[in-house]
DNA sequence: CGTGGGTTTGACAATGGTTCTCAACATCGC
DNA sequence: GCGATGTTGAGAACCATTGTCAAACCCACG
């Protein structure tokens, strides 16, 4: 629903820096796993910062639009999420701490678009998670 | 969670056949794309039949971890489900109409493991759908 | 056929993650 | 500073999903 601009208007400057979105980002910085909006809504506050928990959904989901951050579900639906590199990867992620990898296989986005193009699919895009409990949780 | 039997009892038989269960049945059988619990509610009404939400999402449940339906979720992450063969299995699904196939990819289940293994991670599942634009819709 | 005990159901409440609302507030360019 | 515009937050609203529990149902078994 964004509005059309005027013609010759610039592109109004979107994303200010405020103290939310700073605190949101020091959050992100502070863990390496996948987590919940409330949990690292919690992990502000315990850092001592205070932000609302619809401004780090919407700060959240504006980052991960911007591919700074990558956004999952786990597997009760819930999303979950994680400041990651911004090349194309995919994780793996251990289903009892969280400890998360990320990993790459050119083999795998070959395919993929192999059997897309074989059916006929056209702009194409794929999720491929791989969980498993790592080495120190067994 | 599930309490352990007492020794030499039989396991209970699950699993009877109700008017419920056939109705869900019989609505799975009458489409080929994923739906959610309240599409699948409803084809369920239009079908004749009657059958209460929570019976519908309690039986998809059954079926899923029974290895006779598929569920995976959508973008905003509600569950869709899909009567799926019994073989391990992955999706190709149009994001405009639904229309779904399943393919299989050996070398990315070994891909899978593989890099599970190098990282030590152990009891493996993984999650691969692939999303595009069908023929028909383009 | 009855009957009894475990299973299943369904209307409804409760849960919980996520989004919406909108007035108060911060930021920016001037 | 000032006005325009983007941003925030408290709380309500949303809505898919799950829990509750008494009534209905299946299924041996006699
Ligand atoms: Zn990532
Ligand atoms: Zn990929
Ligand atoms: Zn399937
Ligand atoms: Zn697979």
């Amino acid at each position: 629903m964004t509005s059309t601009d005027a013609p010759g208007t610039t592109q109004t400057q979107q994303r200010r820096p405020t103290r939310q979105r700073r605190a949101v980002a020091a959050a992100l910085a502070g863990f390496d796993d996948f987590r919940s909006a409330q949990e690292i809504h919690d992990l502000i506050s315990r850092q001592g910062d205070s932000v609302g928990l619809a401004t780090v959904y919407r700060t959240l989901s504006s980052l991960a639009e911007a591919g700074e951050v990558d956004m999952l579900r786990n597997e009760d639906g819930e999303a979950i999420w994680r400041s990651c590199s911004d090349t194309h990867h995919h994780h793996l992620v251990c289903r009892t701490c969280g400890a998360t990898v990320e990993v790459e296989g050119p083999a795998v986005e070959r395919w993929t678009n192999a059997i897309a193009a074989e059916h006929g699919y056209a702009d194409l895009s794929h999720t491929l998670e791989i969980f498993g409990t790592c080495p120190t949780c067994r």
